[in-house]
DNA sequence: ATCAACCTACCGACCGGTAAGTAAACACGG
DNA sequence: CCGTGTTTACTTACCGGTCGGTAGGTTGAT
């Protein structure tokens, strides 16, 4: 397994400029092995191999395996962000609202399901290996952004005054979940559909008689 | 750090019995550093260590590194299924049983949450270091007895008649997003108390006016 | 005498990381 | 337009350390 300049694994390189695709590639090819591996056992030969350089490349552009992971947590974490700043930006009442961030959410999670299981295996794995990189970004921002829709809601009379923490993290649970069971190929997907079907039922309730 | 047989490190033996306990000190050695460094970073010389034992003792219980976390896993689904199934043999309304379902699930997640993170990054984890082992024995126990449950408050005119699977969807992702909130140091932790108040806005609803 | 339950000592493979060399691109005085 | 440092972006070759696993001896109980 010969580091080759023209890799056929994955990603293809146009060939013969040095650079500007390198940094690049070996960001994918960590995604790809620390999704299949893990972290720890994933080797940066291999990562470096799969994007058709050499290990020092990688070390030249990130330093270190745990620098590698902060660049793909870090590009995450931004694009979670815009995602989840232009969702919350539209229009209509606060349930379709809400119901609109959480169907982006998952939507983006749902196709970046090797980013999602590296952060998330990071963030609630082992403590001696968590990397310095506040994964509580991801969490802070969405549940901001959840609490300012809900309050709007309650403020126009739309939902009823719980309060609108609980009801953050109730919808953060949800869709969690959902996208928990797109990642494990043991499990049915729910899909976008099941995740309408089950935020709805926290909006209207099981029960027939409401307490409270 | 030469392994000791009156190891100061945690578990405390009474000494000089050769067998008894060294089986059961190796799996409570294991779950401290699987939790604390993650299954593929943890080595089996330090769990060896830590149990006041040699490597070749370890092999010679479990045979390998994997029929170790085989070990700890099969012994966590079996308490599970003890914990769910006295917990949906109790009485009282649909709701209140749902209730105690999710607060006794809770509790035994939080009183062992060593053994949880361990679980949860094997499930949802790396696909290449999964063991042989069906971690999916957890969700089908626990669905299928929430189920059961919901069923028998929708047959007694308690709950609405939406889909039962749906429902336990919802209940299982905000038992678990409780939990998850509990191993995180960086999470304020909700507690049961934050658990029954989630809870409960899944069965009274959020939204003033209902649908459907 | 047998056997379970360990021990000491060792194995080859692989790990993350680095030192030192090099080819191409670029900067710039003449 | 040219020669010539300087810098960028890598390469080959190597390091000490640790890994999971095992061969074979030892010890105490039955």
């Amino acid at each position: 397994m010969v580091p080759s300049r023209s890799p056929i694994n994955q990603v293809d390189v146009t060939l013969s400029e040095r650079d500007p695709q390198t940094r690049t590639r070996l960001l994918q090819s960590a995604v790809q092995i620390f999704d299949r591996k893990g972290y720890s056992a994933a080797s940066v030969r291999e990562i470096a191999e799969m994007a058709g350089v050499t290990k020092p490349a990688l070390y030249y552009h990130f330093g270190s395996k745990e620098g590698l992971l902060i660049a793909i947590l870090d590009a995450a974490v931004h694009e979670f962000a815009r995602t989840v700043s232009t969702a919350v930006a539209r229009t209509g009442t606060a349930r379709e609202r809400l119901m609109a961030l959480c169907e982006d959410v998952f939507n983006l999670f749902e196709v970046n399901i090797p980013i999602v299981r590296v952060a998330h295996t990071v963030f609630l794995g082992p403590v001696e290996i968590a990397p310095a990189f506040d994964l509580t970004k991801f969490e802070r921002i969405w549940r901001e952004s959840l609490q300012q829709v809900i309050e709007e809601g309650q403020a126009a009379g739309e939902f009823r005054p719980v309060p609108s923490l609980d009801v953050a993290y109730a919808l953060m649970g949800l869709v969690d979940s959902c996208v928990e069971r797109q990642m494990h190929p043991g499990f049915d997907p729910v899909g976008r559909d099941g995740l309408r079907k089950i935020v709805s039922l926290l909006f209207d309730g099981v029960s027939c008689e409401r307490r409270s």
